[in-house]
DNA sequence: ACATAATTGAAAATGGTTGTCAATATAAAC
DNA sequence: GTTTATATTGACAACCATTTTCAATTATGT
């Protein structure tokens, strides 16, 4: 199991890697710092969430390099920003083709992953229907989990 | 026709004000001439824009005036504030109960909505394996319009 | 009309994000 | 290994939408 998770990860790196190349960037230690940290978190963290991680294990890394760095995720398809309504930006491994959409509990901010190709199919009868061309969507359902429900 | 949109006005006029005395709030000329305004637009205004709209018709009123006013519809149920994406809130009107999506173009920002009962209840089904209470949801489908495919 | 309390508008503050720029680090060429 | 061209960095400032502040004004109940 720590072995399919290592090899994610090595993938993923690689996938930046190819990513920099490709455009010219250059690979740098801060970057290789920042990817390190975001891939041993578990998902949905915004910026300042990851800088203060970064920070834990190299102080000298700027907030704008983190933010810059996450761009650059997003953009070569690594990871995905999402919103969840409380004003900043999280961002969340992507992998593979495999969409999701999120449960987020409005007491405690849990946030769980679901995955639905029923409601997807529904989705693009509708986009169908209005003659869209779908390009990605976002679902969210905002509720109390379990644990909050109780109190 | 009109007169079934002229009811619909009235209608949430009083809500409005019934969620004034309410909450011992003050019936102002400002907020009626926000409402009015308001009820005149078509949705998904967003607070720069409504403001340049009653600015038109009563340059005295301020812009944090108006966003007040927009939380205060919100708060009474007669609009809602929703996220697309670009930065900024934007408020729709709330008619009664139903529940509505939304098919955003990525391309003009042209918003339409759309209800789809099937994945309400397929949404809820997700709810109910999780144990979540859901409060509200949203759900947002972004791509091209037919015009802006075309080109 | 009076008193009490809410409202207003202008301006400043806030918070997350993005831009600037001189100093530094990288990758390729020599 | 050195040089050279270019990308990157980090501290800070700028930005934008939103929210707060506060003295002056306005609405409601008595």
């Amino acid at each position: 199991m720590s072995e399919t998770i290592q090899g994610l990860a090595v993938e993923l790196k690689q996938t930046f890697l190819d990513y920099l190349a490709s455009k010219g960037l250059k690979n740098t230690t801060q970057r290789m710092i920042i990817l390190e940290v975001f891939l041993e978190q578990k998902s949905h963290l915004s910026t300042e969430e990851l800088y203060l991680k970064v920070r834990g294990k190299n102080p000298k890394v700027g907030y704008a390099t983190v933010h810059r760095t996450l761009k650059l995720f997003a953009e070569c398809g690594i990871a995905a920003e999402r919103h969840f309504g409380d004003g900043q930006g999280r961002f969340e491994l992507v992998h593979g083709e495999d969409h999701h959409d999120h449960l987020v509990c409005t007491g405690c901010g849990l946030i769980l992953e679901f995955e639905n190709p029923q409601i997807e199919e529904l989705q693009e009868d509708v986009a169908r229907q209005h003659r869209f061309t779908i390009e990605n969507h976002r679902l969210e359902l905002y509720g109390l989990c379990p644990a909050c429900a109780s109190k």
